[in-house]
DNA sequence: GACTGGAGCACC
DNA sequence: AAACGGTGCTCCAGTC
């Protein structure tokens, strides 16, 4: 089997591996991807063993094919192996039972099967287990030449094994073999000349909840069947259909031709210096141009051809679009000093919006799925690698031939990829507004990346000494412990604080401490909550205060390496320029990365003040930050229709959480406090509307509330003992039928639940108020916390996107610098704060009802502002009556 | 030396 | 039946 890869610049001697399969240790993933390697170097399939110890050794390709469609499995189970043929274990009796039979077709009858690895792996206790890469990698040869013997139409890879194992043949550099990235998609395989179809294997549906989404599963099987039988397109060489231009005269005349025949679509690609361009040295090496899904041209940014470059960008008739526009557009602004008109579309965008997967949207992946191109980006890639996010990177010593037939390929690949997805777009109701919405968005946001945020290079510097020396002092009480020194003496090196893993040895091993917890991957956990329960309830005080120390350890370290050293690293000119993304969350939020502006320390009111004393408004302004109160819960609102909901959202003295809170800690109004209502809005109300239970909620609450006092001093575990509750026990059953009494409160939301549950088990989506859809296999949380989460944030972003419009046209000396999902924070000018707030207001509360005729209940805006040139830490709640007081 | 998965933790 | 939704960054430890 040749290399996928479409041209190779490596040379023959290259290709000689010395790693053998047969040195490949089971538990790890081979990275010899070559088959011709492979070949010369594998050793005999029989080298797995597994032949020995089963009935029915190297089963073939079973089935009459009729439809010449082949479904490649993972391995015989017992069932299997007894019978001789695939599929008829349990799992595959479901996928017969419930996915092929109504599908109106037969197994046997009409199609191939084969499995991945043809004998039936065995565990030490006799049942069936997974095939390791080892198996897998000797199975391989054999097994993909008795597939390609039939010639298929269409392979249907059912789970992660038979996708790994298609996967050991294409070069595709660090692509991981996660089956739910790579599910539904239609890879017209040129080596193959064949369909590829990645599936869920059918145990994924065999127990539980899971069951419930077999609908969901046949409704992609048969789409996928569907796809299978398509007509298989002729495929060319690809890199034949790029020039490459070495003149800047050939560059110009390119140009002129764009400009006297407007192309209806241009798309753009940029090779660069870095990733971001604002430090000085920066400049785009190399233009890709394609207006032609079968064409590209590319060539370096010679100085004589800007001026021309820049009346084609700068031309509203010739639309635009590229892989990340936001990139492009940053570039192009910053680096020739000219902000592009009439993007049409981004086709990384649109990839999101069309499917919301995480893993899915480089271009590298969508041209290996759609175009079954693999790793035309591999050899060029490592010149692209920057130190930070404001460095230059290497590009300048990549060879120019190998840059620009990337960069050609990338435009083509980009032009054909967005013509595609504007057709799929239209076939879909409701999603050409969603993906309106983000793309106005995402230029609104580029805006706010460009102004940056304003903070003190000098300010860190200072505060990074104190920090070190705080973690200095942390770490050295620790080692000074008899706790680091017994660590030494049993293992013989010295305990590193910082290691979580060498802590729990330490505590669960040494010490025989039962873990409290263990983690999503079953492994004994020891965060922050552990410690503080563990440092309430061990006898020995100096074990107590060993623990005290690791919590004060671990915040020292993580302010000083994420807050202090990692704003550093993204300060140019004392500005950071944080990206925020539309097209990487789930839900359908925004993100935002080096450095993530969304989640700088505001609860713990050390590290707030070290951080936020460092983030200042630009010269001369204020920050003010605008928050939607309530939001999630007015969204709610708006879904579920749910009158008390409603009420809580009309009645300004209504609270929701304090209501909680008297029948859960049985209090009267008057004696509760701000922690205690903290504490059950977040152990309580909020945890319920994601999706917890009675159980973990008691516990939190209980032992949050531990040392939590009434506001006449009464500890409050005293006053549920008066009220006959002295254990956990007694609390938990307590919650529990308070848990019972919330939902029948809100028995409308209860209602609402349970159908849009079932709605998304019927069509296998979430739809949401903008047109956005989420899908794939969710569980009940995700299904019903997606909508209203996604939704909350829509109502935000289109806000910013009217208050930006409006900043523009009326040419503010404010600026809108960032937003995080339900709050917008402005560098504000003192002569326009006022007009700032009030328009605020109006757009947020007032005129966002206009295009959302389903909001039905009233939203509200809070406002915090710090004085002029002061930090962020400097914040103080206030209200718009005293903004708007005359001599404010 | 580079890469990866896992854990932990900051935010909404 | 299952059981808190969604991110990004840093460090550790294992692997090649």
């Amino acid at each position: 089997m040749t290399i996928r890869k479409f041209f190779d610049y490596e040379e023959e001697t290259k290709l000689k591996v010395k790693r053998t399969v047969s040195k490949m240790s089971s538990s790890s993933t081979p990275t010899v991807r070559r088959a011709k390697v492979v070949k010369e170097t594998l050793p005999p399939c029989e080298e797995c063993g597994l032949y020995k110890t089963c009935r029915s050794p190297k089963m073939g390709v079973t089935g009459e094919g009729r439809t010449g469609i082949l479904f490649l499995a993972e391995a015989a189970g017992s069932t299997e192996d007894k019978l001789g043929y695939q599929l008829c274990g349990q799992a595959g009796q479901l996928f017969r039972d419930e996915i092929i039979t109504p599908l109106g077709y037969d197994l046997d009858a009409d199609f191939y099967k084969c499995n991945v690895v043809r004998c039936r792996p065995i565990s030490e206790t006799g049942s069936n287990r997974t095939p390791t890469d080892r198996e897998i990698a000797l199975c391989h040869g054999e097994t993909w030449q008795l597939i390609k013997d039939r010639r298929p139409k269409a392979i249907i890879l059912t789970g992660r094994v038979p996708l790994q194992s298609y996967l050991l043949d294409i070069e595709i550099g660090g692509e991981q073999p996660a089956i739910s990235r790579w599910a539904d998609w239609c890879i017209p395989d040129r080596d193959l000349k064949c369909w590829v179809i990645p599936q869920y294997h059918p145990s994924f549906f065999q127990y539980g909840s899971n069951k419930k989404l077999l609908k969901i599963y046949r409704q992609k099987m048969e789409v996928a069947i569907g796809n299978s039988l398509k007509p298989f397109p002729e495929l060319t060489r690809e890199e034949d259909k790029i020039r490459c231009i070495f003149s800047p005269e050939e560059a110009i005349q390119v140009l002129e031709t764009i400009l006297r025949d407007k192309p209806p679509l241009l798309t753009l690609d940029w090779e660069t210096t870095g990733l971001k361009p604002y430090k000085t040295g920066h400049k785009i090496v190399a233009v890709g141009l394609s207006w032609n899904p079968e064409q590209g041209v590319s060539f370096p940014m010679f100085p004589e051809i800007v001026p021309l470059l820049r009346m084609i960008l700068k031309n509203l008739d010739i639309k635009k679009t590229a892989h990340n526009f936001k990139f492009e557009e940053l570039w192009a602004r910053q680096i020739l000093e000219t902000s592009i008109k009439g993007w049409k579309w981004c086709s990384q965008l649109a990839t999101h919006v069309l499917d919301d997967r995480h893993g899915i949207k480089s271009l590298a992946f969508q041209t290996f799925v759609r175009y079954g191109i693999a790793g035309f980006k591999d050899e060029t890639s490592p010149f692209m690698k920057s130190e930070t996010s404001n460095d230059l990177n290497n590009i300048e010593a990549c060879p120019i031939d190998k840059l620009l037939l990337r960069n050609g390929l990338d435009a083509m690949f980009a032009h054909r990829l967005a013509l595609d997805q504007m057709e799929e777009l239209k076939q879909i109701k409701g999603l050409t507004g969603a993906y309106n919405l983000f793309h106005e968005g995402s230029l609104a946001f580029l805006d706010s990346e460009i102004t940056g945020i304003r903070t003190s290079m000098a300010y860190f510097t200072e505060v990074q000494k104190g920090m070190e020396d705080e973690c200095k002092v942390a770490k050295e009480n620790i080692m000074n412990s008899h706790y680091a020194k017994l660590w030494e003496k049993e293992t013989g090196v010295k305990l590193n604080p910082t290691s979580p893993d060498q802590l729990k040895k330490l505590l669960f091993n040494t010490l025989g401490v039962k873990p409290l917890k263990y983690t999503a991957k079953k492994n004994p956990s020891l965060d922050k909550a552990d410690i503080d329960e563990l440092a309430k309830t061990v006898s020995q005080k100096s074990l107590r205060t060993f623990l005290k120390n690791i919590t004060i350890l671990r915040t020292s370290t993580k302010t000083e390496s994420t807050y202090v050293r990692g704003l550093m690293k993204e300060i140019y000119d004392d500005t950071i320029h944080p990206f925020f993304h539309l097209d990487s969350v789930r839900s359908y939020r925004s993100s935002s990365q080096n450095p993530n502006f969304q989640n700088i320390p505001v609860r713990n009111e050390r590290m707030m003040l070290l951080v936020r004393n460092g983030i200042f408004p630009h010269p001369g302004q204020q920050l003010l930050e605008v928050d939607f109160g309530m939001h999630e819960v007015r969204v709610a609102a708006c879904f579920t229709q749910d009158p008390e909901l409603i009420h809580y959202c009309e009645d300004p003295t209504s609270d929701m959480h304090r209501d909680q809170t008297e029948r859960i800690f049985l209090l009267q109004k008057d004696r509760i406090n701000k922690p205690i209502r903290n504490l059950v809005k977040g152990g309580f109300v909020f945890a319920q509307f994601y999706g917890s239970w009675y159980a973990p909620c008691a516990e939190n609450l209980w032992k949050w509330s531990d040392d939590l006092t009434l506001e006449d001093g009464m500890p409050i575990h005293t006053h549920l003992k008066s009220k006959g509750i002295s254990t956990l026990d007694d609390f938990s059953l307590h919650v529990r039928a308070e848990e019972d009494h919330f939902w029948k409160k809100f028995s409308v939301y209860t209602q609402w639940k349970e159908k849009w549950v079932n709605k998304y088990y019927e069509t296998g989506k979430v739809l949401l108020k903008h047109g956005f859809r989420r899908q794939g296999f969710l569980d009940r949380n995700q299904i019903l916390n997606t909508a209203i989460q996604g939704t909350a944030f829509h109502l935000l972003l289109w806000s910013f996107i009217e208050l930006m419009k409006i900043a523009r046209k009326e040419d503010w000396k404010s600026r809108i610098i960032a937003q995080i999902h339900d709050c917008i924070l402005f560098s504000v000018a003192p002569s326009e704060l006022q007009h700032v707030s009030k328009l605020t207001h109006y757009i947020t509360t007032a005129a966002i009802k206009k295009p959302h005729p389903w909001l039905n209940v009233p939203l509200d805006v809070e406002y915090e502002l710090s004085g002029i040139d002061q930090p962020w830490a400097a914040k103080e709640k206030i209200s718009l009556d005293k903004i708007l007081l005359e001599n404010y």
